[in-house]
DNA sequence: CGGCCTGACTCGGGTGTTGGCAA
DNA sequence: CTTGCCAACACCCGAGTCAGGCC
């Protein structure tokens, strides 16, 4: 039986990992593709009509459709954007365009029962666990895949990121015919809900999405696409990590190339050097120009303007001292001071002569000027390549010197990536209080020891004196118990630490599509550290490329 | 070439849910 | 064993990057 069952039940043979496969050399990305489609947001369910709407005072019927996007603005009720001006502004207008309450609306004096609407909270699991097994999967090549995100965004009112213009605008709801099909042709094609098309099925294998749609806010693509664990997102980021490997190999020549274009006749190639110098010292992103008016007003390198620096000769016993101030990707603040070269300096004098603050600093340079000259450099070479490869050697590096207090430090070479890649966050809303809850609980495993201390004393007074095997015994259960509260002590303070260090910082976007993993399960491997205290089951999973690959000598 | 636009993909912090643990 | 809390996690969906095509 036992025998039979090896042989029945296969367990996945080496062969089967994708990383030992072969590459597809034709630009195509599968052969086969077979899916479900996607899965569509809950219909609108009218409230009942014992849920009544007031508009000035005055109790109104509404459209089944105007209901619906009054909902979604009571929904957001408690939160300090509905408040805001341009977001009223948007959901009005867009809410008039729904049903027959054009001319009615137009000022804010009506209430919208936020707990009627609450109440109507339903949620099924067996039935989020079936749609998980029937959509959330894919076939592709010879692979069963899992789906990143299946469901279709729902409609609701669009909340961008800082100061956006556009929010509070009607994000309207997805149907059959919005939808675009990707699939090769010799699989079985989805079928669309009955009595709706699709809008189009397409058998396109040199893209990797199974579904897009056309969103209505930005105009823009949506996309839906396969899980990070899949082979055709590891693959890619491995590639990634490998590029960022190979930019090290050739990092110094590039340094040394744009010190020398500091000094460059041309001005564009002086802010190309300067710029580069940034995206490579601090991180930065490449900054492409957006559209007025479309977007919040953020920056990255190449879109700095001069507004957004302030140079010092001398700051704090410095010399040449710049100062950054700007909203980057999601409206995240960048400040730093950094001391920078002569050069640099002199030049960013140079660039700033005669502007206007809201003129751009490197106005002979763009993205596409910058990733051209990059691509010359070195073959695959972008503006992000340094940032792939400033985080994985700052985690190497530090992973290097930090030794003891082994997941502390794991934490604080983390930390500093988060920190080069400013990737910040707003401490937790319960961070005050959470930590207070941690100290008392210290104080009190403290008092705990102390009192466990005594014990253990007079247990061993008690055993001199008695010299029997029972009060030995007891004074061993005592030394472990000491022992268990010191070393539970000794976590919670650790705990304590980390939690301070990191109230402001992200770890998660480093962690997740920064840093090289392998790095992290060789660190793991060479001081035999279970690597699940490292990543959790997603990550490990993602990760499951690396972790099978990285031995314990592994360098980036 | 350069400006502009589109498409496809990675990166990003926030939030709702859950499960593990201490009281 | 039950309960209540909180951190970890999964999911969400918006915001970037970058290449390629067109004029």
């Amino acid at each position: 039986i036992y025998i039979a069952m090896e042989v029945e039940i296969s367990v996945p043979s080496e062969a089967s990992n994708w990383w030992e496969e072969e590459r597809y050399t034709d630009g195509s990305k599968w052969k086969f593709l077979e899916h479900k489609g996607p899965v569509f947001a809950p219909p609108y369910e009218p409230l009942p009509s014992n849920v009544k709407f007031y508009y000035d005072g005055k109790h109104m019927k509404l459209s089944p459709g105007a209901e619906e996007v009054a909902t979604f603005f009571a929904k957001m009720l408690d939160h300090e954007y509905t408040t805001k001006d341009i977001f009223r502004k948007n959901f009005f207008k867009d809410w008039r365009k729904v049903g027959e309450n054009k001319s009615l609306v137009n000022t804010f004096a009506c209430q919208i029962s936020q707990t009627s609407i609450q109440s109507r909270v339903i949620k099924i699991k067996a039935e989020n666990e079936r749609l998980l097994q029937e959509y959330g999967f894919c076939i592709m090549d010879n692979h069963k895949e899992r789906i990143a995100n299946f469901r279709i965004e729902p409609p609701g009112l669009f909340r961008g990121r800082g100061d956006h213009p556009k929010m509070g605008m009607l994000k309207r709801r997805i149907r059959p015919q919005d939808i675009i099909i990707n699939c090769s042709k010799d699989s079985e094609h989805p079928k669309p809900p009955p009595g709706t098309k699709w809008k189009e099925v397409r058998h396109d294998n040199k893209v990797t999405w199974l579904v897009s749609w056309t969103e209505n806010i930005q105009g823009s693509i949506k996309y839906i696409m396969l899980n990070p664990s899949s082979r055709i997102k590891g693959e890619k980021d491995w590639q990634k990590y490998e590029t960022a490997r190979r930019l090290k190999k050739c990092v110094d020549r590039i340094r040394n190339q744009y010190r020398e274009d500091w000094k460059s006749k041309e001005m564009r190639i002086r802010q190309r050097a300067v710029a580069l110098y940034f995206i490579d010292k601090l991180a930065l992103r490449a900054g492409n120009e957006k559209e007025e008016g479309e977007t919040a007003d953020t920056v990255g390198c190449c879109s700095l303007r001069v507004e957004h620096i302030k140079l010092y000769p001398e700051n704090d016993g410095q010399e040449y001292v710049v100062e950054f101030d700007f909203l980057g990707k999601d409206s995240i603040r960048y400040y730093n001071k950094v001391p920078v070269e002569k050069r640099v300096f002199k030049n960013l004098q140079l660039f700033m002569e005669n502007k206007e603050p809201d003129d751009d600093l490197f106005d002979r340079l763009n993205t596409s000027v910058l990733n051209k000259h990059l691509q010359e450099l070195m073959d695959g070479l972008t503006a992000k390549v340094f940032r792939t490869y400033n985080a994985s050697i700052t985690l190497q590096q530090q992973l290097k010197e930090l030794t003891s207090a082994k997941i502390l430090s794991y934490n604080r070479a983390n930390r500093a990536v988060a920190i080069l890649c400013n990737h910040q966050r707003a401490p937790p809303k319960t961070f005050e209080k959470s930590m207070q809850n941690l100290q008392t609980k210290i104080d009190a495993k403290r008092g705990q020891l102390s009192d466990a201390k005594r014990d253990l004393k007079s247990a061993k007074a008690d055993a001199k004196i008695r010299r029997d095997e029972k009060s030995k015994k007891t004074v061993e259960t005592k030394k472990k118990a000491v022992q268990r509260i010191e070393e539970q002590l000794m976590k919670l303070e650790v705990q304590a630490t980390d939690r301070e260090e990191n109230k402001q910082i992200a770890l998660g976007t480093s962690k997740l599509n920064y840093l090289d993993p392998r790095i992290s399960v060789a660190w793991c491997k060479k001081w035999g550290i279970p690597v699940e205290k490292i990543y959790n089951k997603t990550q490990r999973e993602k990760f499951a490329w690396a972790i099978d690959m990285a031995e314990d000598d592994y360098e980036f």
